[in-house]
DNA sequence: TGTACATCAGTGAACGCGCGTTCACTGATGTAC
DNA sequence: TGTACATCAGTGAACGCGCGTTCACTGATGTAC
C-alpha cells in the first residue's frame, strides 16, 4: 500500500507518513471512533507494534495528524485570501474556506479542535498558530489596531461556530454549507470597519 | 445517596433521575470520557444492570442527560432575555448567557452538541428546538422577516463558536469568557438591524 | 382486612470485545576497518 | 572490496483493562377478590 519499493520487504521504508495517511483515511471513513492505533496499523499493513518506532504513544500520532490538518487549513486559507479582490473580500473568502474545510473532513476538524485534541505537542501548537496567523494577518491589514483582537476573535468565532453546527448536524437547512457561510460572513462583515 | 427514603431498601425508588444526576456529576468531574454506564451505576450505588429497567441502552441515558442540558439552557436563555431592557440588549444577553452556560459545564455542552451527541431521541430533539426557539423568538421580535433566518443563524454561530473555542481550550486570552462574549456579541450586534 | 399472585425493580456473575501497550525477538541496513 | 558488527525497524504473542450487555435470579410492591 504505502511501501516505496515494489518488493515486499521486511522494512516498510516510509512508515511514518504512511501511518498519518492511514489515520486520515480512517477519520474520513469512520470518524474519530474508528481511529484506533490498531486500525491504523491494519490499514498500513504493518504489525500493531510498528508505530512505536515512530511515535512514543498513540497521542503523538494523533498530534501529527492534527498538525497535518492545520497545515492544510493554513494553505486553504492562504489560497482563498490571495485570490480575493480586496481586503474585506479576502476576509470573507477565508471564512467560507474555513467552513468548507470543516465540512469536507468533519472528523479531522473535530480532532483538530475538539475534546480529543492532543495537548502539549509543539509541532501541533505551531501549526495551529500558523493557520490562525493567516486570519490575524488579514484583519491587521485593514483594521485599526484597537479593534483587531475583537474583530479577529469575532470572525473566527462565527465561522468556527457555523462549521461546528454543520459538522455536528445541528442545522437542518437545505442550503449548502458554502452558501450559509457566505450569508453569515457577509452579515458579520457589515459590522467590521 | 439518591434514595428517597432513609431506609436502605432493595428498591431504589427514584433511580431514573438519580442516574441522570449521577451522569451530570461525572460529566462535570471527568468529562465525556468518564461517563461510562458502569461509572454511573457506581456513583448511584446500584448494580451495573439497574439502568436497563429505565433505559434500553446507554445511548438513551445520554439522550436524557443531553435533554436535561437543553432544558437548562432554555431556562438560562429565557431568564437572560427577560431581564434585558430592550430587544437588542436581550439578544446580547442571550449570547453572553449561552457562552457562560458552555463554560460552566463544558462536558455537558459537548454532549449536547458534539460528535457523541445521541441521535433520534424525540425528547432530545424537542428540548433542543425549545432552546433554539428562545433565540429565534427574540430575533423575530425586532428583525424584518426576510433577514430573520440569517440573523438568527449568525447570532447562534458566533456564540456557539466562541463557546466551542473556549471550552476546547483554543483561546489563551486572559479575559473571562463573559467579557469576551460581551465584546464579540456587541460587535456582531452592530450589523443587526 | 387478609391473602394470592402478577408485576415491577433490583442483583450478581459472566460474556466477548477491542483497545493500548509490554516484552522478547529477528531480519535488514549501514558503517568502520 | 569484503566482512564484522552495531543499530535500526520491523514482528508476534501476550497482558490487563473497563466496557456494554446477556442471562437467570430474587426481593419488594400493589392489586383483585
Amino acid at each position: 500500500m504505502y511501501t516505496m519499493s515494489t518488493s515486499k520487504s521486511y522494512h516498510h521504508g516510509d512508515l511514518r507518513p504512511a501511518l498519518i495517511q492511514a489515520a486520515l483515511e480512517l477519520l474520513r471513513e469512520g470518524g474519530t471512533e474508528a481511529l484506533s492505533l490498531r486500525a491504523v496499523t491494519r490499514r498500513a499493513g504493518v504489525s500493531a507494534m510498528a508505530p512505536y518506532r515512530h511515535f512514543p504513544e498513540k497521542e503523538a500520532l494523533l498530534a501529527s495528524v492534527a498538525a497535518h490538518g492545520f497545515n492544510r487549513l493554513r494553505a486553504t486559507l492562504s489560497t482563498a485570501d490571495s485570490n480575493a479582490a480586496d481586503a474585506r473580500e479576502a476576509l470573507a473568502a477565508q471564512g467560507v474556506a474555513y467552513v468548507r474545510f470543516a465540512c469536507e473532513d468533519p472528523a479531522l476538524f473535530r480532532l483538530m479542535f475538539g475534546a480529543a485534541q492532543p495537548r502539549n505537542y509543539p509541532e501541533l501548537g505551531a501549526a495551529g498558530d500558523a493557520a490562525y496567523g493567516v486570519l490575524a494577518g488579514r484583519v491587521a491589514s485593514f483594521c485599526r489596531e484597537a479593534e483587531r483582537a475583537d474583530v479577529a476573535l469575532t470572525c473566527w468565532s462565527v465561522v468556527h461556530g457555523l462549521a461546528s453546527l454543520l459538522v455536528d448536524g445541528q442545522l437542518r437547512q437545505d442550503a449548502s454549507p458554502v452558501m450559509l457561510a457566505e450569508r453569515v460572513t457577509r452579515l458579520v462583515l457589515r459590522s467590521v470597519r
